[in-house]
DNA sequence: CTGAAAGCGCTTACAG
DNA sequence: CTGAAAGCGCTTACAG
């Protein structure tokens, strides 16, 4: 069953195949058509059950309508929110969109740019990496329509929208500190990136300011690939080892998750015995323990400040340069606080 | 900047495009391109950064490399798991993928399906709503790739694969009957899916089989879109004014979240005072309650095996008419028993 | 061994 | 008011 093209509408209505397609575009206005030809050209079109073709679209307007999204694990409950308010957005303006996980493989996630590029998507949305920086200034300086969500590169001018990481860290850290809290843990991933820096330098800073040492001893940063069992072991083991703890910092639920593990293991109670925060990119705790404090992540509000970071640049179109700021938006989280922490 | 295209490279190096063209696609032996010219090609292409335009591609082979997964909801665990897995079985055969979701709204669905096809996707990756049948049947009938997961339509003969929902309720059911339950709530949503019938198909018979009369208001039903706080307020008052409850099977984790939650509120020990057993898209209870016996679904299995009966299809082509029967496989659930249920 | 030509399905000036 | 022509960037017979 072929395919049911411009021309063959053009053909049955005795008409020319661009003519089909100025009213097909609702362009009858600008070509003058008359409205009497327009409605037959389009009532055949329907019965015929036309459907452009879009690949021939976009190849003709250098438009695919299509998004490139890039994140570091679409399973992960953060991303798939990330990538369920995009496309939301993106549909609304009749765009879809690819996906592609990068599991911070740096090779990965250059060649998924280079794929997209290939692809000719209109616009990139991307949680980067940090071994992504050349890839991303080339674009960058290439004007292609892109923003970066969740972390972004210091020094380099490209829209982003991120939350602010230290004054979310510093609004846990002093929460914990008014209620007293003294030793607390650090507990977080080896990443280099922006935003694992900025919570560690805000944990660090906030004991400073409350006169409190920064124990080395009393941050454990887990490998990122560490497997679940040994993550929870090795928690267990440096929750075990530092007797008289109060209260531990999760710097994501990645490591989160496996800490409440190791917190149920040890038959610790919360907030009884130790209190929990988590930089929690999602709600997932919400079950675990009604007594942990959360410093949440607003994931629609990125998403959406995101896409409309995106349109602006479609709006300002190939044409006109680039605004040389970077359009930085900085997105306080907000503290949750579920019980008496 | 604009993009170089084949042209250029012909130009640069002195030839015609059809010549770069067969070069770049390895196709020196059939062309006859000596090896000399052919690398020297490769060089300038290199230099050039000469990136396929797919689209260009796209539109002159019919081939867009690009499959639609239409799920229900992206940002749900058990669907962006499936799309993880999706990404990586399709990244290996070189293809993207296009992802949309359904919300188990109709009118969207059947819209989501015209998009893809307008986008000329290669195959269609589908977990069908209800009202998608006449559009999935027209597909197959155009012989479009398509495979159908988590859910099928009875008497459709379209590619399926979905796990065996009767068989590993009736696992969890016998789970139960032998640890001596007797009076076995059932927990589900009002969805008018296959494999919610035959979850509560297989409760049913389950009990009959033990002797154990059906009891109607041991049944809950919560509506799709129901709120949270009020699904929870339901769940705890149906376990309030059944008194004397063993045992509570949720037949999807929508339901299992929140059912959780009321067993908390109202304070219940699991298993002491009530057994939980959950049919569990993913792995999102670990944490909550060891205590919680899961019927799991083999989410990669599932992705992986739709991957192959995709591809099986791309390989016939569409010249070969397909098999008349649909490749139908059953994965059985698996129970996964964590305590003393 | 290599190149000229046609064509995938559209849209966009442009000519009448 | 409407149509013929060119072209988006490729690939694929086909001619030499």
């Amino acid at each position: 069953m072929k395919n049911i093209t411009i021309k063959d509408i053009a053909l049955k209505a005795g008409v020319a195949p661009s003519t089909v397609s100025a009213v097909l575009n609702g362009k009858t206005r600008e070509s003058r058509i008359s409205e009497q030809l327009a409605s037959r050209v389009r009532g055949i079109a329907a019965d015929m059950g036309y459907q452009p073709n879009q690949t021939a679209v976009a190849l003709r307007t250098g438009k695919t309508r299509v998004l490139g999204l890039i994140v570091e694990d679409i399973s992960n409950v953060f991303f798939a929110s990330l990538a369920k308010i995009i496309e939301e957005e993106a549909d609304s303006i009749g765009y879809k969109v690819l996906y592609c996980s990068t599991e911070n493989n740096e090779e990965k996630a250059r060649e998924r740019i280079r794929m997209l590029s290939q692809r000719q998507v209109d616009g990139f949305l991307i949680t980067p990496t940090p071994g992504m920086r050349a890839e991303i200034d080339r674009l960058a300086s290439q004007h292609k329509p892109l923003v970066l969500m969740d972390r972004y590169f210091p020094g380099l001018s490209v829209p982003h929208v991120v939350v602010d990481n230290y004054d979310g860290t510093q609004m846990a850290m002093q929460h914990l500190l008014e209620k007293r809290y003294r030793r607390i843990a650090f507990v977080t991933i080896l990443l280099d990136q922006v935003q694992m820096h900025q919570r560690r330098q805000a944990y660090e800073d906030s004991l400073r300011v409350a006169g409190i040492p920064v124990e080395e001893n009393l941050v454990l940063q887990l490998p990122y690939h560490c497997k679940p069992e040994e993550s929870v072991q090795q928690i267990r083991e440096f929750i075990s080892e530092n007797q008289g703890l109060d209260a531990i910092f999760f710097a994501t639920n990645y490591v989160g998750v496996y800490g409440l593990e190791a917190i149920k293991d040890l038959g610790l109670s919360i907030p009884g015995q130790l209190a929990v925060i988590c930089f929690d990119d999602h709600d997932i705790f919400r079950l675990y323990s009604p007594a942990i404090t959360i410093v949440k992540q607003p994931v629609a509000l990125i998403a959406q400040t995101a896409m409309q970071l995106l349109i602006r640049q479609f709006e300002k179109g190939a044409g006109t340069p680039r605004s040389s700021g970077s359009f930085q938006v900085l997105q306080p989280a907000q503290l949750v606080i579920r019980a008496s922490t």
